[in-house]
RNA sequence: GGGGGCGUAGCUCAAUUGGUUAGAGCGCUGCCCUGUCACGGCAGAGGUUACGGGUUCGAGCCCCGCCGCUCCCGCCA
């Protein structure tokens, strides 16, 4: 017999109904002379009550012999609960299932961890969650997050639709294109000697579509990059990709606020605010240290260059003199740090490549600091307007050229900000969504040791048009039409006007890029043949879809939003993968192996 | 590639900082219990302290190595 209902859905208004319920047995409570079970599957549960008056004994042996989540189907009458033992928890709690018969569909092992208990569940050991995924998934927090995830997609999807977007798959197997992430290569059995490569993005595929007169396309595309795992990254992953041909930035823009602004009042029945804020690269770096700033609490970069141009502190003036500049952050009441934090942001400034981190505690009235007795009045004057500083403060400082002064003290800035935060000084609401936009990036970034030029984003990215003159003349001056879409501190994804004239691609792969002409038609040929039959001005972006799941089910890991995620080294736990091949498998592909032996 | 954290019963944790027989809660097994919903009560089983070495009269604790998980840096056009 077939389940009637699911466990979600009695009400009084089914009492002395005859139903049927299939599920797992979320726990038992065996009481001597009656049986409660609740009843679980994926939409709640239900209780069901064993009563041995009117029951035939096996039925109830059975019943007491049941242990937790095996699968079972009972049948029986839906009744009000006796008076005072209704359960307000769950909405089933009104009514209880009086059981006439059992069928036990599949008895189950005593479980490796316990899930019916949400706060005990949720502090179980990773490894084993992954080890035993298909019971973590059991499990209401992570049942919850697969189910937003759906209705994300679901939302996107027609969302899309209703904008006249199409979706395009794109191939899995492609080619390698060394630029940019390690990829993941595949051994063409029928080719000997050649690779696919896993996509690490689909950008070339979307960007012939629209060569191919698309001129709208998404995708919930996967992408694999085989680069070392963080919290927020996985060698498999989801983007939302789209690709839009006789557009400019604006549009983008607007599709993409329209996108998430859907996606909120969906997942979060919450309306964003519209347009979202712009903010160049350059700003974006002098006030906040970071291309991706969490703009939910203050700590903002002050400049200091030209206040120490001539000081009698050579590190400060020193450094200006280079070249490079001066900034410093008022981390507001943290004077009472501890040496070991202090330590720790030393090591970012270390990290970040200064010598170390000067700064200045604000203790009982004094500026406690080696480097206070070379700072002039006029300076401290400075210091104390733009800092606002006040008794219990800590000034940290960076000296040094502009993007590492800038990024270190966005580093320390993060810091500070979860010092702070624990100690109730200051609050970043987990509920506030601060959404920018992030443009006007440098086109190029130059790499000292190879001595050349490479693109910060791809080197499909248009530059600014007022700009092109300079690609050859003076390339740092080239700002690119890039965008990132960053929340809180998270880039949630990127995108770009391209070039879609095969002139400026050209100039851009081989003059600005240096890539050798016969290298560029190898790998990119057939895109720059493609654009010589008419390619649309076009552009697109992408969105990291876990990271955006993530964000919406307030988790810090993307292992929470992916059904079958691996661990850190790239290993699934559950199926234990990757695996070996055999000779043979190796032979038909012609590959032989050579592991170093560990010494 | 580098740095940090963790690993003790099936699970979550403790073990007075090197000292007798490694404990608790949950789970499991058995018994009792007719209104529970984290049911309750009684009893019981369950340990190569991840693994391999070392120091020591004595190691869960200290040292070295190794494996696994995790966070961060590098890396992620």
């Amino acid at each position: 017999m077939k389940r009637t209902h699911h466990c979600n859905e009695l009400r009084p208004i089914h009492i002395g109904q005859t139903v049927s319920l299939s599920g797992w047995v979320h726990s038992r409570r065996d009481l001597g002379g009656v049986i409660f079970i609740d009843v679980r599957d994926r939409e709640g549960r239900t209780q069901a009550v064993f009563d041995p008056s009117d029951l035939p004994a096996d039925v109830f042996d059975r019943a007491a012999a049941l242990r937790s989540e095996s699968v079972i189907r009972v049948g029986g009458a839906v009744r009000q609960r006796p008076e005072g033992t209704v359960n307000p928890k769950i909405p089933t709690g009104e009514v209880e299932v009086l059981v006439k018969d059992l069928e036990v569909l599949n008895l189950a092992d005593p479980l490796p961890f316990q899930i019916d208990d949400p706060e005990s569940a949720a502090k179980v050991n990773e490894e084993l969650r992954l080890k035993y995924r298909y019971l973590d998934l059991r499990r209401g927090d992570m049942a919850r997050n697969l189910r937003l995830r759906h209705a994300v997609a679901t939302a996107t999807r027609a969302y899309f639709d209703e904008h006249g977007f199409l979706e395009i798959e794109t191939p899995m197997l492609f080619k390698s294109t060394p630029e940019g992430a390690r990829e993941f290569l595949v051994p063409c059995r029928t080719n000997p000697g050649l690779f696919y490569a896993l996509p690490q993005s689909p950008q070339q595929f979307k960007q012939i579509l629209m060569v191919a007169g698309i001129e709208r396309y998404f995708q919930l595309a996967k992408c694999f990059r085989d680069e070392d795992l963080r919290a927020d990254r996985q060698p498999e992953f989801t983007q939302i990709d789209i690709e839009m041909s006789f557009i400019d930035r604006e549009d983008i823009y607007a599709t993409i606020e329209g996108l998430l602004s859907r996606i909120w009042r969906r997942a979060l029945n919450r309306d964003l605010a519209t347009p979202f804020r712009r903010l160049p690269f350059r700003e974006a770096l002098d006030r906040f240290g970071s291309d991706k700033p969490d703009l939910r609490f203050g700590l903002e970069l002050e400049d200091f260059t030209e206040a120490f141009r001539a000081s009698e502190f050579k590190v400060f003036s020193g450094a200006v003199k280079a070249g490079g500049v001066v900034k410093a952050i008022n981390a507001k009441g943290l004077a009472g740090v501890t040496q070991g934090q202090m330590e720790a942001m030393t090591q970012i400034a270390k990290d970040g490549g200064a010598k170390g981190l000067a700064f200045i505690k604000v203790e009982n009235g004094e500026w406690k600091a080696p480097m206070v007795k070379f700072f002039t009045d006029a300076e401290k004057t400075l210091l104390r307007q733009k800092l606002a500083i006040e008794e219990g403060d800590l000034i940290l400082f960076a000296a040094g050229e502009w993007l590492m002064a800038c990024e270190i003290l966005g580093r320390i800035r993060l810091y500070a900000a979860t010092v702070l935060e624990a100690q109730g000084k200051l609050s970043i609401p987990s509920d506030r969504f601060e959404f920018l936009w992030v443009v006007d990036f440098p086109l190029l970034s130059f790499d000292k040791d190879q001595n050349r030029w490479y693109s910060s984003h791809h080197p499909f990215t248009a530059p600014v048009a007022e700009d092109i003159p300079f690609l050859t003349t003076d390339p740092r001056k080239v700002r690119g039409q890039h965008y990132d879409v960053v929340v809180n501190g998270v880039e949630l994804g990127g995108g770009s006007i391209r070039i879609h004239q095969p002139a400026v691609q050209k100039v851009v792969f081989e003059d600005v890029l240096q890539i050798p002409p016969e290298i560029a038609q190898a790998r990119f040929g057939y895109m720059l043949e493609a654009f010589r039959y008419g390619a649309p001005p076009h552009g697109g972006i992408a969105l990291g879809f876990d990271r955006l799941i993530a964000m919406l089910c307030g988790t810090p890991s993307i292992r929470d939003v992916i059904a079958f995620p691996k661990t850190a080294k790239g290993t699934c736990l559950m199926t234990d993968s990757p695996g070996t091949a055999d000779l043979k498998q190796l032979r038909d592909l012609y590959l032989e192996l050579k592991i170093p032996s560990k010494q």
